[in-house]
DNA sequence: TTGACGCATGCCGATATAGGCATATGATGT
DNA sequence: ACATCATATGCCTATATCGGCATGCGTCAA
């Protein structure tokens, strides 16, 4: 087996990199196919394919307007990403503990060279 | 070009449910593989490979005891992602001016029924 | 040493990319 | 109808999986 779909979930739509940039672009607000590509450096075929993973995850919307489609951000699929990176957080603050005072040995050693 | 080799950041590594099913349970404590894969599921080598990625990002720590490798977790590396989705925190919140009217129209127009 | 156990690794097969390029599709204006 | 602009899509190549299976390697006990 591959892996996963780019399509099936958030989670693989968002692990590339240029799919991120993309959402990040749009939180300025709505955008055509062919400004993206520029904005990004990238092909306007692979700003295309990239927007239509986006599209079939529900991370962003589509709309005509004239010759050109507008894209927009729909962020409510990030959701779910967040939360499940914050059921971690209390493990990156307080937690490792042997790590924290591995770290801290370090300091000291070094203090006291 | 492939896609991104799941090494490559933490993005990647998580794209795989089972890995993050793996953090997930790690946040229960230190585990040896095969406990690992006999509650998720999986086969021996297949729960190795999949720590072997998590460890390569850096979301895991393994250290010897005896026999057995423990592998523990360490979620410093998910920050970046809880942050990068908290950045369209507020998108999901009160954006998509266009599509909560047009839930609240749905609403009124089933009341009005 | 021998055996058993725990885990990692190598090899294979099937698949899903991501990028480049050409081209089809669609809407607009003349 | 036609030329043009804006996008989408198809084809191709190279690559990185993910899973299964067999096997190598290190550790512990007898």
């Amino acid at each position: 087996m591959a892996r996963a779909a780019t399509t099936s979930d958030v989670f693989n739509a968002i692990a590339e990199p240029q799919r991120r940039e993309i959402l990040v672009l749009l939180r300025g607000g709505e955008r055509p196919v062919t400004e993206l590509a520029e904005e990004l450096g990238m092909t306007q075929p692979g700003a295309s394919k990239h927007l239509r993973v986006l599209r079939e995850v529900g991370l962003v919307r589509d709309r005509k307007a004239g010759k050109q489609r507008l894209y927009g951000l729909d962020a409510r699929g990030l959701r779910p990403v967040h939360e499940w990176a914050g059921g971690f957080e209390r493990f990156w603050n307080e937690s490792f503990d042997r790590l924290d005072t591995y770290v801290q040995d370090l300091k000291q050693a070094r203090q006291e060279d």
